[in-house]
DNA sequence: CAAAACTTTCAATTTTTATTGAAAGTTTTA
DNA sequence: TAAAACTTTCAATAAAAATTGAAAGTTTTG
């Protein structure tokens, strides 16, 4: 394979990657696209490439830079702004993880706490307890050893390893 | 709260977290309304309490059941179909975690291993491979960290939490 | 300071995805 | 075996999400 033809099918299969994960195709694309340039790229660059418009491309790039793994370049002598992808994949999965938390889980450990407070005290309500307390228990540990898991450093990650795994 | 209210609460909040992760609102409501039913319910119950058709109804419980996570129950003296959740919430996990690695993590794996065969050896191919390598290193080893970790069991899980959290 | 270079916004439009509902299919019962 | 009870399918439609592009906004330069 050519590495164009390679660079093409990585940034396609990885908007792929991105719908089904409830991340827009375009934004999991640019993302692809950053990862595997050497240099950064304009807003028209990428435009050029993924044949987008400029205000879909402005978008998802405020997006990805929400999420804090692509950031703004300067170049010097250059008037435009350029964009460039964090490649170290530990820190974007940490940055991936801590927005998720933040912007879904949070608000969903909330709700679970909240809909425990049922004044009845029926057999069904008490049922309905045990549920609601099962999810929130689960999603708590989830939430706090993935987060955990992905704030370490790869080394941390590969001494635990092992114990993990066995 | 009443436990009406609380049901129906966490219900809706179900399934906007269910959109956010690529899962049709729907599918989670129905998943969510199955979880806290103490009975099983008909395709008539699930419709009427989410107020949507019956080939809705029918398609989202087919897809559930597709998951694993929800199964058809036969009462005795009576013609329909009832549905119930799974409420071993390890077990709906583990089950989610098999089938997602299956149709969505394995593929992309697959990609990313044929797109490292770049016939070009220049400098720009090579840190494109290193790219793609990181990403699938990391990528396998979550999805096997994750497998591993809700195929087992809930007390395998606590004895290694301790190791793992430190 | 005004024109040029560039970025952002957002109403309108397109595309994608979910939903409906009636018809076709299947199983059960009498 | 035929009617009743129930389930499945799928073309048409509705709803949601993504995208466009032109206008408004901002920053830089001469």
């Amino acid at each position: 394979m050519k590495l164009d033809e390679a660079k093409q099918k990585f940034v396609h299969s990885w908007g792929v990657l991105g719908s089904n994960w409830g991340i827009n195709k375009t934004m999991a694309q640019i993302h692809a696209l950053l990862l595997v340039s050497e240099e950064p790229l304009s807003t028209e660059d990428v435009m050029e490439y993924l044949k987008i418009s400029r205000g879909n491309a402005n978008m998802n790039l405020r997006g990805l830079m929400d999420w804090g793994i692509v950031s703004k370049e300067i170049k010097i002598g250059e008037r435009k702004d350029f964009f460039k992808a964090d490649k170290d994949i530990w820190e974007v999965a940490r940055r991936i993880t801590e927005e998720r938390s933040k912007r879904e889980v949070e608000p969903i450990i909330k709700i679970l706490k909240e809909v425990k407070n049922v004044e009845d005290d029926s057999d069904k309500a008490k049922e309905f307890v045990e549920t609601i307390e099962n999810l929130e228990s689960f999603t708590s540990k989830l939430d706090g050893i993935v987060k955990k898991f992905v704030k370490s450093d790869e080394h941390w990650f590969y001494k635990n390893m092992v114990k993990l795994i066995k």
